[in-house]
DNA sequence: GATTGCCAAAATGTCAGACATTTAATAGGC
DNA sequence: GCCTATTAAATGTCTGACATTTTGGCAATC
């Protein structure tokens, strides 16, 4: 594969990582690929081996490319991509064509994920978490439905289950709220793709966020796992990859 | 916060980056400290500018310093630092004095998160993720209780665990093995310290993992979960987390 | 004919020095 | 006293040369 449809340079080197980064997570490369060297990269972007090797090693630190002396660049399997770096998710956000598996990876993670974790934010938050929650799910409430404000719509969703991560006051879990930001641009992209009842799907989704919020606010770990629940199913219909069902619990 | 008391220099950039961070993540400096001038560096340990530079830019891509052009470098807080990145648990494998704050923090994740994972890991499980179970598993069994095969008991355990990770079968959990290392290496050192009747401990420790091996060989999703559950009551006991309680569930 | 040894080419890694840029502090002028 | 220009110090960048590692080819040897 080689560099051709790249379009010419205009930033630093980090803004050749990004370029460089999301060819490689909308798939131009296949795992095992070479990746061209370092000149040719010199040549085509017209920028000095400096920036190329700073953006370079970029992607080697979060385990996209495997670079060795003498043999060259390879792109590495998509199982050994820290998808858990910040830098990564930076990455993915605004990427049109992201690969559906991916995106389904996450969210599956998620799904298994966040129940849990909305137990253990409803007996850990505190006040400051719960004043994000509620500045967040305002935000949405304000933002729904105007095709205007989708954009900030999303953000203010982000927001909202960056804070349940947050309130679970463990650094662990609160790294992981990276994660939110490809995964529910995703979702919108998806979800305007398929332009069904929105309106509908917009209001559950809402009313599903707004028990997650009251379970946490009264401290109800049962109830927040259950609600959380309920989020991410109504999500997994958004996003087409379950069928709408009858509550399963 | 100076350089005194670091050792001469022995390795290559990953070398002085490795020393660097686990100076950092036993801490050396604290949050919002300067951190010494790259040419500093240079003369402490006698290496050119690009091997210090290399260092810190990966000191830098895991979130432990922050660095702008004009000011300087300082270390940036706890809060911030990449704790999923590999690269991080790479360092923190073998450090004797890790901070007890981080252990608990990782271990308060795998507590409420693993549980979860188990019941995934239930269902999801193929022929090759029980073979490397049951080949960790048997390790386990085989070096429990001798001394001079702690380090090895150690390395099957965090094969066992990270074994239960790769069954999910999602690529999220399966990068958040890497936190097992570490974790598990301070519960050797933990236990080293409070020498207390370390058979028993082990002996229930071990059965408790067969256990989960059970449940999941049998695909049972519940079972997995109590299992699982159960063998982080015992570490957390071992850990001196948790005082020893009646069975919870 | 297969193996070994050696050399050359190609790729990434390293070095050293000069220069650019950003930031903060400082001295002057009004 | 306040604003501005200067200076110093730190990180960032460029460039060219050299080092190291890997691969492949070619030839000599058994």
């Amino acid at each position: 594969m080689t560099l051709d449809g790249l379009a010419p340079h205009g930033g630093g080197a980090d803004a050749l990582a990004r370029r460089l980064a999301r060819a490689l997570l909308a798939g131009r490369w296949q795992p095992g690929d070479p990746f061209p060297k370092e000149l040719d990269l010199c040549a085509h972007f017209a920028v000095s081996r400096n920036q190329v090797r700073n953006a370079l090693t970029s992607l080697t630190a979060t385990g996209l490319i495997e670079r060795t002396a003498g043999r060259g660049t390879v792109v590495r399997p998509v199982a050994e991509w820290h998808l858990l770096d910040p830098l990564i998710s930076d990455w993915m956000t605004g990427i049109d064509s992201l690969d559906p598996t991916l995106v389904r990876e996450i969210f599956a993670f998620r799904y298994s994920a966040e129940p849990t974790l909305a137990r253990l934010a409803a007996t850990a938050a505190e006040a400051d978490d719960l004043q994000r929650l509620e500045a967040a799910f305002e935000g949405m409430t304000r933002t729904a439905g105007d095709p205007d404000t989708q954009g900030l719509h999303a953000e203010y969703d982000v927001a909202f289950h960056d804070a349940i991560y947050r309130a679970s006051h463990n650094l662990v879990w609160r790294q992981m709220g990276h994660l939110l930001r490809p995964s529910i641009i995703a979702l919108i992209h998806s979800s305007q793709a398929h332009v069904r009842e929105e309106h509908d799907s917009l209001d559950d989704s809402l009313s599903r966020h707004g028990r997650v919020l009251e379970a946490i606010r009264r401290r109800d770990a049962e109830g927040a796992e259950h609600a959380a629940c309920e989020v991410l199913r109504r999500t997994a219909i958004d996003l087409g990859i379950v069928a709408e069902t009858a509550d399963a619990h």
